[in-house]
DNA sequence: GCATTGATGTCCGAAAACGGCGAGTTTCGC
DNA sequence: GCGAAACTCGCCGTTTTCGGACATCAATGC
């Protein structure tokens, strides 16, 4: 038998639907988009309780409530130490800003490594709180979203509403 | 004068070619493809005689028609108690299943006697009635077969056409 | 005894394929 | 001519695939 370490999760409703969240005793673990491609499950050791993830999910519903631009959480992903550097130049991205890969290459000072981050940022285990969404292509374009490009659009443009103050939504933005 | 057991024998022809039935006075001993590599011929003391080996005859002409997945026939294979013991092991695998060697060794309690198994599995005097077709590379590879690749990838078809309950043979069939 | 051989399975390292890119060039419409 | 879109190619960490090297056990032949 070996030493199986305690794992909890719950899930939270969303503008952009369910959300799912997972944490150890160290921090966070992972965010899920229930409808994903990936239509990954808990593990069956895994404990669902909604306590033990409190302390997450209050920041989300916060964030999506417009009231939070910056989340303040133990966070615990899991990833090589390249992945790691460039998740940690994510939370340095500003709320409402965007930037681009290459940039984010600079960031961590491997200019070249652009796809290299652009695979890392596919691979983000915690959408929404590592803010990958921010991140697009030099030219503009979104390219790419684990949780589906509709969605970082909703997200971006809901960024930019709070950001420049406006309460109410914008007709078009239709997310998902 | 050395008191000789009588040895019966006949032929059956199948889908896969002639088969060669041998038997003493105890049961089966031995199943033989008539053109297979080793080109055996009966014992010049042998004696050819339909009648006693009809009760195996039948059994095996039902199971190429499709209508018998288990056969109940007395069986005196000759070989070593590990032999034995690893043709009793094939005799239990259901009808249209497979199994790896490795799975084999551990289910005769001697999980590291693969290649071993794998080697007595190429003696079973009893193809077909000891079903050692039904047994393949843990990596889905058919490996090797005493009447041929071919024989072991149609007969493994068969059964799965039959356990489907498919009437008709599919058309290609490419082999995987 | 002792060495060799199989209808295997596992492990490890090398090599190739694969991305949520970006910059430069070419190709088409206008 | 001009600009946008299509194509090419280099870049880099990760993942997957592939091949060769062992371990292991019974049987066989000497």
């Amino acid at each position: 038998m070996s030493t199986q370490e305690t794992i909890w999760y719950d899930e939270l409703p969303t503008p952009i639907g369910r959300l799912r969240l997972v944490a150890d005793a160290q921090g966070l673990r992972e965010v899920w988009f229930e409808s994903g491609r990936h239509q990954k499950m808990p593990a069956p050791h895994w404990k669902r309780d909604a306590g033990r993830l409190a302390f997450a999910r209050v920041q989300l519903e916060e964030y999506f409530a417009g009231t939070r631009q910056t989340f303040a959480l133990p966070l615990h992903p899991l990833g090589t130490p390249f992945q790691l550097a460039v998740w940690q130049a994510l939370a340095r991205i500003p709320y409402g800003v965007t930037t681009s890969y290459g940039e984010l290459a600079r960031r961590i000072d491997q200019p070249l490594a652009v796809r290299a981050v652009g695979a890392a940022n596919g691979r983000n285990p915690l959408p929404i709180v590592l803010p990958c969404h921010r991140v697009i292509g030099a030219d503009g374009s979104l390219t790419g979203f684990g949780g589906g490009l509709p969605v970082k659009r909703f997200l971006l443009a809901f960024e930019q509403r709070i950001a420049h103050g406006d309460l109410f939504a914008a007709p078009p933005a239709s997310a998902q």
